[in-house]
DNA sequence: CTCCAGGCGCCTT
DNA sequence: AAGGCGCATGGA
């Protein structure tokens, strides 16, 4: 994975070659963890960091990147793309059941990513009972309105970076129900207040232990469980955060349960007990598994009778 | 048309 | 403690 940076003397762009082992870009980006992230010519374009981005997993065991300003230093990158990480051994810690070697099987490869808290933050309060076409689409807007202009490639819009804090609390709620936030909008607002003003300080929380950073985060209204379980694991890194939401209900149900009665309470506690120090990582598989395999059981129902009622 | 979406807060029992 | 319901908005 070290990186081989162009030699071209004066460039107006950057260009670094990762060598990995097991690794599903893809899958990584499209996996509902990020949602700034478009195909693009077999490669995948997005804005990271401030800046504008092209990833591309030109074979097995090479990424490619590029950016558009030279880049001393990738390690932002190594470390959003969780380059470091043994899969192999993330892997080795699962339980050993049929379930969740399907679902391995089906995107071996796929990393969690490490993203800023604050994005993540602000896109999973914008993600209740949103699909995830949504939540990018309200996320698009909001960087439209809100973000900092940014260099951009001639076959690409305008760009602009993630919403400051800032720049988000200083808008209206009414700014923010403009971008399709819906009921959200105050949730987002009232984040965007308590990191700009300094009451919460999202970089000081990586330090500290996994439960108490949940506590803090669920302080926030519009942030309960899922949501923060969902920052604690895509932002900080805690693996051992598992974020249970309806597909991850579906998948405990369906394939720890199937043709049993179980409550929901008893499928919350046995998915928060049973998936080991790195349940986040089964939880990423089990989910886009099940959103990648398993259709909508709603999508199996008939949806016209066979024999049509007379018309009046 | 209806049902549901990477939930949560609040209101009833 | 546990369950029901409304919330904006749009896809299927």
């Amino acid at each position: 994975m070290n990186a081989v940076t162009s030699n071209d003397p004066t460039p107006d762009w950057a260009e670094a070659q990762f060598h990995v082992r097991h690794y599903d870009l893809a899958s990584t980006l499209d996996s509902g963890q990020a949602f700034r992230w478009w195909p693009q010519d077999n490669a995948w374009e997005g804005v990271i960091a401030g800046r504008w981005l092209r990833l591309c997993q030109s074979s097995e065991n090479l990424l490619t990147a590029r950016a558009l300003a030279p880049v001393a230093d990738w390690s932002w990158l190594e470390n959003y793309l969780q380059l470091q990480v043994d899969l192999d051994s993330v892997l080795a810690t699962f339980p050993d059941d049929t379930p969740l070697r399907t679902a391995v099987d089906a995107c071996r490869g796929m990393r969690l990513l490490q993203q800023d808290p604050w994005e993540c933050l602000a896109s999973f309060i914008l993600s209740s009972t949103k699909q995830i076409v949504q939540i990018r689409q309200v996320v698009a807007l909001l960087c439209e309105r809100f973000g900092r202009s940014i260099p951009a490639p001639p076959h690409t819009g305008p760009l602009r970076s993630f919403p400051e804090p800032a720049a988000l609390a200083a808008a209206t709620e009414a700014d923010l129900r403009a971008c399709k936030t819906g009921f959200r909008a105050p949730y987002l607002l009232a984040a965007a207040r308590r990191v700009a003003d300094g009451s919460l300080d999202l970089a000081s929380l990586r330090a500290r232990p996994v439960d108490e950073v949940r506590d803090i985060l669920m302080t926030l209204p519009g942030v309960g469980r899922k949501i923060a379980d969902c920052v604690l694991l895509y932002a900080y890194g805690f693996p051992e955060a598992f974020p249970i939401d309806v597909w991850i209900m579906r998948a405990l149900k369906s394939l720890y349960f199937p043709k049993r009665r179980v409550t929901p309470k008893r499928l919350l506690t046995f998915g928060n007990s049973y998936f080991g120090p790195q349940a986040g990582y089964a939880q990423q598989y089990l989910f886009h598994y099940m959103r990648t395999r398993h259709p909508n059981p709603r999508r199996s129902r008939r949806t016209r009778p066979n024999h049509p009622p007379p018309s009046p």
